[in-house]
RNA sequence: GGGUGAAUAGCGAAGUGGCCAAACGCGGCUGACUGUAAAUCAGCUCUUAAUUGUUCGGUGGUUCGAAUCCAUCUUCACCCA
């Protein structure tokens, strides 16, 4: 069995998890695009050492952070690890904050293997002239991919270019369904403002934890150019090195970020997932042992 | 007590007679999402079903017409006593 778990941030649900997993005898695999790195613990609010003996957890804290990581390979490192623990007739909690992610490992999503393109020649153009370029090459994308989003149209037209495939083609092939079976996608509902004082809470935590330490330490020694500080509760921290702002104006914009945060990822489950929602543990053990 | 300046939508801030329901920024809300996703991007944000109604500190004027001009009051800031 494969339960999904997703929620936005702040909803509690590596807590559930744990819990959950100790229920059922199931593991922990991650579901979040940033718990993957190494060195980042405060900000991305990764398990906890002791958290991670009570029940296995698979996918967490295991890139180097100055690597990048994406859709791809975690779709492969996610199948990858499925396979094992299905063989082994485990049950497998995913449970997590980045849907795409999430949605990307579990459906059939073509990420084909792709050669290195160099995309220079097409980053001069503005961003009228870029998107222009990229119908003429796939037409197809029309509607899909808004002329002002740089990195979707600059992406689309890599795409197009190294699979040669239009990407209706791509949609096509695919059947929008989970390829593995007994997959349950659950979801935490929250009310929005407890779940902002939530965030709220959980950042001041954080602070109490050593966020301003961890994350300004990690800047120090790694430079700014590194893909994982785009993480909420790094990135903020880049002005405050510079004197541009002050403790409590970061530690706030961290707060305001999470919860622009959650109404995003609120709003890619509802559409994107069919997904249970739920208040409680209890109501998933009900659901599961039909 | 005297003088000067300010008061604009949730906040900041433009606008100084008609093109003003009022730029812009922030905040908020809604949404998109197939290799940067904790990223990136879009729409809405006085009010109404509406080409509706009511606004720019209050009141009263001037004017065909006022957020913009005049008078007065209130509050705030600064300066002089």
């Amino acid at each position: 069995m494969i339960i999904v778990l997703i929620g936005a941030t702040g909803t509690g649900k590596s807590k559930l998890a744990i819990s959950l997993a100790q229920k059922i005898d199931g593991v922990i695999i991650n579901g979040d695009a940033f718990q993957v790195y190494e060195e980042l613990n405060i900000a991305t609010a990764k398990p906890s050492e002791e958290d991670r003996m009570k029940v296995p957890h698979f996918l967490f804290d295991f890139i180097p952070l100055t690597s990048s990581y994406n859709v791809k390979e975690y779709q492969q490192d996610l199948r990858g690890e499925l396979a094992e623990l299905l063989k082994q007739n485990r049950n497998v909690i995913i449970a997590g904050g980045t849907g795409l992610y999430i949605k990307a490992g579990l459906f059939d999503y073509q990420l084909k293997e792709e050669e290195d393109i160099d995309l220079s020649e097409f980053e001069k153009l503005n961003n009228e002239e870029l998107y222009k370029k990229l119908l003429e090459l796939d037409p197809s994308v029309e509607g899909f991919v808004h002329p002002n989003n740089r990195i979707r149209v600059l992406r689309a037209i890599k795409r197009y270019l190294s699979s040669n495939t239009q990407y209706k083609d791509i949609i096509k092939s695919q059947s929008n369904k989970p390829i593995y079976d007994n997959v349950k996608i659950f979801g935490i509902e929250s009310e929005r403002e407890i779940n902002y004082e939530n965030v709220n809470k959980r950042v001041d935590q954080m602070v109490k934890d050593g966020l301003v330490e961890e994350s300004t330490s990690l800047i120090r020694k790694y430079g700014r150019d590194v893909g994982a500080f785009k993480a909420i509760g790094v990135k903020e921290f880049f002005d405050y090195l510079d004197g541009k702002s002050s403790l409590e104006e970061t530690i706030e914009l961290i707060k305001k970020n999470t919860r622009n945060y959650v109404k995003r990822q609120n709003t890619f489950f509802k559409h994107q997932f069919e997904v249970t929602w739920i208040k409680e543990e209890s109501e998933i053990l009900e659901l599961i042992s039909k």
